[in-house]
RNA sequence: GCCGCCAUCGUCUAGGGGACUAGGACGCCGCCCUCUCACGGCGGUAACACGGGUUCGAAUCCCGUUGGCGGUACCA
């Protein structure tokens, strides 16, 4: 009993120290906020008593370990397909926490499904985390070459009687359960040979610390002895990924709450393999499950739900620093009503005790508004970068349409930036600076009819005698036009704006007639009139 | 089925016994600005799942119900 305290103890002094968060001190004592939850009301305890509970922790102890105990963690995606949203959300939190807490991020790609993961898949993934931004200290370990590992422990457990072999198949945990309850874990016998299952007692629980939900107990006769290997010797998830957290020196483990009903299996392997002293002075790691992240209708999140992973995103013109920005919001709040947060102030003011345990709905509406505002906050030229990259790798344009007027990008992107939410929006909407409209029939049947290829002409000419043709000689001259005849504004300047873009949405138009140049802007009113309407 | 997690506006959230007539943001609606679209400004719409209990007092604590989600693979 006491030294069962004395570890729960020790684990929540390490990760407190990761963190740096001490609830309270008193006397010799200091108050943890791992064992419960953060914002729960603290459990009551008598001045002077024994610590009730784990959620204390000797002082002296607890200093000791924050000195050199610092933040480790990690993200493990599996290689079976390219970065999802979710994977991408728990990525960030993950570094998120560790730049906070100057610790050590490290990632690991957990290959074990020889069927299913791909080499393409993990330079996908790489490719994904090194676009947003999200660098690793250690890794990528693979988790396969950890295979000589994963056989050492294996074979310890085996020959401690930790685990057995066992040919049992699903029918027969079926039939076991309808034998013994359906609420009754699958215990099964060595037979030698087969598949490895790990032994679970039958009684106590295992009581997963986790620093978002609190503690959560899983009582063992519940639980099923857990296939930790194949029948050929390769080792699964729930074995592998303990070992490897337990060698990395993980402090804490950040994932998503699918991973919760996994922990006590995990958990079982971590206890077999330190009774056995394979994992060395380490103490075990504490856990922190993310609410799960679901598509607009609630559902898990997929393919069908538009843009589902990184690469989507950034096809469709997000920011990496947007998407961060979003996807922090998603599970988390800085307590205070910003919503509008930088990288560096995400870094600045990330916590777990502000996770929320909610699962919440990924809705690209409020990506898109973030986005606009990260855009607005260019210089025009930082987003004449962004635009150059984009149009080019995302959306293969020829680079000479771009490069053929120098500079011309550049005043385009000014002049469009507060008009367009995504890189995407910009081509529909300038891209008649690079060549050629093609003409909206419905705008041209609305504002080039008789009336307006008359106030065409009359534009032609005026324009025509304007000699410096920059934005504020432009603006004077169709403000003149205005001025002088009983038209509204939008009488004169919608059949220009369809002339020289072909629809009737554009930059400003005396900024879009002064950038597009005189002898172009007069050779598409000529254009516009010929065609006759 | 079994085991577990979760439950505040349509969405993301603030809230942790009295400060709640429940705050903010996105969206939506209206007005202003205005050459279109945007941007910006102002205003509005809209939520504590339900039922018990504890308490002088519950969005908040407890129990139950309902609902959602996850796990239950020789996937991760």
């Amino acid at each position: 009993m006491t030294a069962l305290c004395a570890s729960a103890a020790l684990n929540a002094a390490v990760s407190s120290s990761a963190y740096g968060v001490v609830r309270h001190m008193r006397g010799d004592w200091l108050k943890i906020w791992i064992a419960s939850h953060p914002r729960s009301t603290p459990r009551s305890t008598a001045l002077g008593s024994p610590p009730a509970g784990d959620t204390w922790a000797p002082i002296s102890m607890a200093l000791d370990l924050m000195a050199d105990a610092p933040m480790r963690v990690r993200f493990a995606p599996s290689p079976t397909g390219s970065l999802h949203i979710g994977g991408a959300r728990t990525a960030l939190y993950n570094w998120l926490l560790a730049r906070h807490e100057h610790g050590t991020f490290v990632l690991r790609i957990e290959d074990t499904d020889a069927e299913r993961s791909t080499p393409e898949n993990v330079a996908q993934i790489l490719d994904s985390l090194q676009w947003l931004a999200l660098d690793y200290d250690e890794g990528p370990i693979m988790q396969t070459d950890r295979s000589a590992r994963h056989q050492e422990v294996l074979a310890s457990l085996l020959a401690a009687g930790f685990a057995y072999r066992s040919s049992a198949t699903a029918e027969d945990v079926k039939a076991f359960k309808a034998e013994h309850g359906a609420d009754r874990g699958y215990r099964g016998e060595n037979e030698g040979a087969g598949a490895v299952r790990l032994r679970v007692p039958d009684d106590g629980a295992t009581v997963v610390h986790d620093v978002i939900r609190g503690d959560t107990r899983f009582e063992h006769v519940h639980l099923d002895d857990p296939v930790i290997a194949r029948a050929d010797g390769s080792v699964l998830y729930n074995f592998a990924v303990a070992i490897d957290d337990l060698d990395a020196g993980i402090t804490i483990v950040v994932r998503g709450e699918d991973h919760l009903s996994n922990t006590p299996k995990q958990l079982l392997v971590l206890a077999a393999a330190q009774q056995l002293g394979l994992g060395g002075e380490r103490p075990l790691p504490v856990y922190a499950h993310l609410p799960l992240l679901h598509g607009p209708d609630g559902k898990k999140l997929s393919k069908r739900h538009g843009a589902a992973s990184v690469g989507e995103l950034r096809d469709a013109g997000y920011l990496p620093e947007a998407i961060r920005n979003y996807l922090a919001l998603l599970g988390w709040g800085a307590g205070d009503d910003e919503t509008v947060l930088s990288t560096a102030e995400l870094v600045e003011r990330f916590t777990l005790q502000r996770v929320s345990r909610n699962p919440a709905r990924f809705d690209e509406t409020k990506l898109r508004w973030l986005n606009g505002i990260y855009i607005r906050k260019l210089a025009p030229g930082e987003l004449a970068a962004c635009l150059r990259g984009f149009l080019l790798d995302q959306q293969g344009l020829d680079p000479d349409l771009l490069d053929r007027n120098p500079g011309l990008l550049e005043q385009a992107a000014a002049i469009s930036q507060e008009k367009i939410h995504t890189l995407a929006d910009f081509w529909p909407l300038a891209g008649f600076f690079f060549g050629e409209p093609e003409l909206d029939r419905a705008a041209a049947k609305r504002w080039l009819g008789a009336d307006g290829v008359a106030m065409l002409r009359e534009i032609r000419v005026d324009l025509a005698g304007v000699d410096s043709f920059d934005t504020t000689s432009v603006q004077g001259s169709l403000e003149a036009i205005v001025a002088r005849g009983s038209a509204k504004p939008g009488a004169v300047y919608q059949p220009l704006r369809v002339a020289i873009c072909g629809r009737t949405v554009s930059p400003g138009i005396f900024e879009s007639v002064a950038l597009l140049g005189k002898e172009t802007t007069l050779r598409r009113i000529d254009a516009a009139l010929d065609r006759g309407f």
